[in-house]
DNA sequence: GGGGACTATTGGTCAGACCATACTTCCACC
DNA sequence: GGTGGAAGTATGGTCTGACCAATAGTCCCC
């Protein structure tokens, strides 16, 4: 392999005026390979289960030494792009996102961007819980409507005995979501629910009695979604969110 | 620095019953990194806009080589977390992750995952777009009005002269959205524009006239959300995107 | 014919080195 | 004394060559 120096290889390499102009390329060579392979995914040249080279391969064929090859593949891999996997027939394998990597980051944004305030986390929740109780009612089936019913009288039990926790009451949310039977949906919503949670907990010991209250509330909605009544399924949600909301912004000071 | 064997660094090395059952350690010592690192940040022990220490001082640390420790900072820097500056007073600074990057993981996933069909991005688009319309109406300014009859201007001035493109378009529902004033839903609606983009591009060609149309939907929508009527807008948005979304489902076939 | 050892492939890590970049300091010159 | 450029320094970006660890396939022995 010719070595051009090292810390220029990113570069454009004016070794005469016949290339001199063409080139702009990224300040990093790893930003540029997850740039070709990213390409290469959405063209649909490289298709989920196929496997790219192995990362000696990659090297020659990019030109560039394995560190760079590597540090490529962790950014497409954080980006779920591709997994890799060790040992004989191991490589990096496209796949496609899941649903729990790309939650994650929406989970960080919501959490720890400073433009965004804890009451736009809740208004945007209220919008998409409250959105899809159309679609909810119109789509969850007898089994579905026994879960949730047998989710209530969990909680019920739990609450009796004391031993009743928020991420029971996210539990509930989040099986509401996925009756839309939409994985988009699924996948945006998901994300509200562990911050919340965490900003909820304290709440939740300061108001024990609240919990019973939420699963009264729970229950009264999914008797509303059994009767296909979205008019009253919403307007159930949306007490039961905004009584929610409410404590949480009691707690939490935001300035929205 | 000891060097217990290069490959077992990220390993328990169960030298002794002392030490032989706490670890379950990960199989990549960058990913373990990553995740001491995030905890910090989620902690609030690093906030946003401090610096880690230099690369040569992680390693020692962490007691890894530098290669691993920029996997790491890669992967951090996949997920928005950090920003890596070159140069003097350069290095890793903790950040927040920006909407632009989440949005392109959440169109990645939108675009990607095998198990979501387009029928369900429109849906998920057509929640949320309808679900703001009440914010909307109740936040937007005489600016934010006039600036959206501006955009219907020029639209239709593009229409006229035949240049009007499905960027324009789009442009249109990402201004609506900001009316919300909402940062998480902007980000959450973000994503949902490109790919339509792409698979409503053909579309257009095959009936320009079409265009003209949603320009006159567009406006009388900023109209009735001027007069605060909350029913009609949404009515009016609801027609406008179930129009656009049943000619991109003639196109893609969706099994949905 | 089946099970275990061997081998090849491939990712994970290390060590040390060099270059490119950008900030800091300081000195010479005006 | 102020200013602009030159040298110094800290830091990320990359390269090289090597070894270890994990895994799938193969082959040999029982």
């Amino acid at each position: 392999m010719n070595r051009p120096g090292p810390g220029s290889a990113a570069k454009a390499a004016p070794r005469d005026a016949d290339d001199m102009f063409n080139p702009v390329s990224l300040a990093r060579a790893s930003q540029a390979i997850v740039d070709q392979i990213r390409l290469l995914i959405q063209d649909g040249h490289l298709t989920a289960g196929e496997r790219l080279p192995s990362e000696r391969d990659l090297c020659e064929r990019f030109g560039v030494s394995r560190v760079t090859v590597r540090e490529a593949l962790r950014i497409l891999e954080a980006g779920g792009l591709v997994t890799v996997k060790v040992g004989a027939r191991g490589g990096a394998y496209i796949t496609s996102p899941s649903s729990d990597r790309i939650g994650r980051g929406i989970e960080d944004y919501l959490t720890m961007s400073p433009t965004i305030t804890p009451a736009e986390v809740t208004e945007a929740r209220l919008i998409l819980e409250l959105g899809i109780v159309p679609v909810v009612c119109e789509r969850a089936t007898e089994e579905d409507i026994a879960g949730l019913l047998d989710l209530c009288d969990e909680a019920d039990a739990a609450i009796a005995a004391g031993t009743y926790t928020m991420e029971m009451s996210a539990e509930f949310h989040i099986r509401v979501a996925r009756l839309a039977h939409n994985g988009a949906i699924e996948m945006l919503l998901g994300p509200f629910h562990r911050p919340m949670l965490t900003s909820m907990k304290a709440a939740r010991e300061a108001a024990p009695a609240m919990g019973a209250l939420g699963v009264k509330e729970h229950r009264k909605f999914v008797l509303a979604v059994r009767d296909n009544d979205v008019p009253k399924a919403t307007a159930l949600m949306k007490a039961h969110l905004e009584r929610t909301a409410a404590r949480v912004q009691q707690r939490t000071r935001t300035s929205g």
